[in-house]
DNA sequence: TGAATATATGTCGAAAATGACATGTATTCA
DNA sequence: TGAATACATGTCATTTTCGACATATATTCA
């Protein structure tokens, strides 16, 4: 998985050049999120542009959010699964590994 | 379960005093988050400013995840969670109704 | 091919979330 | 009881995320 092409932070202040265990599993949970939401947007046959308009955002946010752009939040990830039907345990459904 | 009591938001500009299918949704789920990780917290006997310390956030900020305050970030509390060892299998678990 | 459509990327001011702090209220327990 | 400890609530300046826009790059298809 190529977390660094997405623009995640690789350095930071403590740690030069390493993910704690914690922030891995972060930006993996996030990752799920985005590609799940992708695929569902697709097989609804919906183009970015409308389903911004459906969730009241912009297609360069929805493109963002697909991307796995860490400054896209999770909350915004899952509202916009859930303006697309999806239940609950479907969204559980795609975090474990 | 008492949303009104945490602080939602009941009227909006669309609708007054009714909250969308998806609306309650994304609410109960962050008070799922926000339940489990108090619970969480209080098992491994941890006080809100020590896990305040651990996350790098503030006792008031911890009191206010719990309490299911609408302006806590769901990021926050997936972080904080995981802070707390928690899988992301946990984490599902959390979800579903 | 090339026009039309779809998606990706960078930037901006506005809005929301953040940690920190002050202070109020419960709870504990000697 | 009352002091100590734990938790709740309100506010504020800073940081982060937001929708929107411009524009670049891909993809589709006649």
């Amino acid at each position: 998985m190529k977390l660094e092409a997405s623009g995640w932070k690789i350095g930071s202040v403590d740690e030069f050049l390493e993910l704690s265990q914690e922030e891995t599993e972060f930006i993996e949970l996030k990752l799920s999120l985005s590609q799940n939401l992708k695929e569902r947007r697709q097989s609804l046959r919906l183009t970015q542009k409308d389903f911004a308009r459906m969730i009241h955002s912009s297609q360069s946010r929805v493109a963002k959010m697909e991307a796995g752009d860490p400054a896209v939040s999770i909350d915004l990830l899952v509202k916009s699964l859930l303006a697309l039907k999806t239940s609950k345990k479907e969204v559980a459904g795609m975090l474990p590994h």
